[in-house]
DNA sequence: CTGAAAGCGCTTACAG
DNA sequence: CTGAAAGCGCTTACAG
């Protein structure tokens, strides 16, 4: 198959491609062209079934209509949804989306972010798995639209959206000590220097009633279920009563594991953060810190395309949402 | 920031920009050029961090090493995965993706698939939402490459990846027999059109005993939770006693009412379509029918990318994979 | 061993 | 009201 171009559409209408590429982008009247003649274009380039060739645009434009997103993995739940979210809200405004997982590797996380820049998105969205912001400082310096989503880091001067995972930790200590909890333990996730991680942890470090109790079992991501289970046997046999789990994927590792191996979590009070779905239908009752999904990634691109269209004029944001206890 | 382009690396080194791209490209030795020059080069191209323009490339080269992905919804678990797998594939073959989702929308899916081609991707998989193939003949006809996944067309000589639904449906009711079930009901999901949907009705219909008794409840794909709240009270008082799940969205939601509304499914064996991790710790248990996420996914990638390099000679394949019964 | 030139398909000053 | 030309950044015959 041949695909039309304007050169196709200027020849067989006797007219330059020039005048072809305004009517085509709408340009017609502003410059003032025949509306006999924009007819006569457009219903060519139909008939042609022409496609413009968004690479010779972008190349010519320096703009691409396209936004990167970089996550740690897709088939998480949470940030399915934060893709969705930003899919509909980037399909609303006319650009694209190239999706990319990380699963937790900074080399390819590395790779990716050049991979995309190569390809001329005009922005990139970021949860990063990064240990410092030393490894994105250079974009910052070149001024690349960059918006951080979910992992932000400290002092760094680039737009970022994340939730007040500290007092969300808070609150779901307090609600663990409100249900009767006397000693509770955080499950948590390596790599632990991710500022969301670090944080929920600091937040239930925070709200200890005695931190000489601070129990942390830290679950490899890469072997969830087996840490769990681990973590588990070593629960059984210990006067530990409340879990707060740091992320939804330890909390549905956690009911796994007790179902398969049988462990009856019924006298322990447990809350993750992240609401999911199934937490409704599970048993025992998980309660959840809640983070507004969608806000997270209509932000993102809204950010972005400030960036885009102001430019210089552009203010750097860090916008911190609130989490919302669901209680089950 | 002002990117490095070819022309910055030939000037500062006094060379030709053709001679830079052989030697970036990896043709230097090929086409025998000094291998001083060659280090030179490769050298400022670092120090001037050059990245190639993809956009200026595909225009000349044609391609773009970029794999367009359409599915009707990434945080269906069930896609998430499938993308899931897409990626990790292509991403080993040195492709990207760009992922976009339907929402089941047969208009937004036209919009999608000229917007894809209008970015030059090399080729598409897609599980489309359209009622007939002739919404994607045309891509035939101009010999896009083009792979069906999940969702295919009969008769239609496109490279497509299936299971086999019918057998698997089959399966599921007959497990639901053996169980003891002497009633068993079908929840199937709209649009019904759909390839998959639709063979995994005619699978129940065709292993009932007495197709007297069949009984099918439609729900609508953008009203689940209410439809299947309708549907379960209008079971209640019935005497059916299996329920058949056409999908995992299906009985994600049968889980949900039931536990909201209080409806006790103990008595009734249930089974679905699609292996999601939750069925390991729900109550009631569910069985269900497993669908090759993996192999389905990388035979996509296979497909389109032995169609990319063989042209005319590569084979139309009609690939359909066999499901697994996973009991509980 | 290396360079000059053409051309991928588009948009945009510039000219008339 | 319309066209000719330049140029975005690259690759690839072609020439020497």
């Amino acid at each position: 198959m041949k695909k039309a171009s304007l050169k196709d559409i200027a020849e067989s209408l006797g007219v330059s491609k020039a005048l072809v590429s305004l009517v085509l982008n709408g340009k017609g009247d502003e410059r003032g062209i025949n509306k006999q003649t924009q007819q006569r274009v457009r219903e060519k380039a139909k008939e042609l079934n022409y496609i413009p060739n968004q690479y010779a645009r972008g190349l010519r434009i320096g703009r691409t209509n396209t936004i990167g997103v970089i996550v740690p993995d897709i088939s998480n739940v949470f940030y399915g949804k934060l893709c969705k979210a930003i899919e509909q809200e980037a399909y609303a405004k006319g650009y694209n989306l190239i999706i990319s997982n990380t699963y937790e590797d900074t080399q390819k996380e590395k790779k990716l972010i050049s991979d995309l820049i190569n390809r001329n998105i005009d922005g990139l969205i970021l949860a990063s798995s990064f240990d410092s912001k030393n490894e994105i400082e250079g974009l910052r310096e070149n001024k690349f639209p960059l918006v951080l989503v979910d992992r932000v880091f400290k002092d760094f001067e680039v737009d970022s959206i994340s939730v007040s995972n500290t007092q969300g930790a808070k609150k779901a200590v307090e609600f663990l000590y409100d249900k009767g909890v006397k000693k509770p333990v955080c499950f948590t996730i390596s790599p632990v220097y991710i500022s969301s991680i670090n944080e929920r942890i600091q937040g239930y470090l925070g709200a200890l009633k005695d931190d000489t109790e601070a129990k942390l079992f830290q679950i490899p991501h890469d072997s969830i279920e087996d840490g769990v289970n681990q973590a588990l046997i070593e629960l059984k046999n210990s006067d530990y009563d409340g879990i707060f789990c740091v992320n939804n994927s330890i909390a549905k590792a956690i009911l796994r594991q007790a179902n398969l191996e049988g462990y009856d979590l019924e006298e322990m009070e447990i809350i993750s953060f992240d609401d999911i779905e199934i937490f409704d239908i599970v048993s025992p009752k998980i309660s959840s810190i809640s983070q507004p999904i969608y806000e997270i990634g209509r932000n993102a691109v809204s950010l972005l395309i400030d960036r885009f269209e102001k430019q210089e004029n552009h203010q750097i944001q860090h916008l911190v949402l609130d989490t919302v206890l669901i209680e089950r």
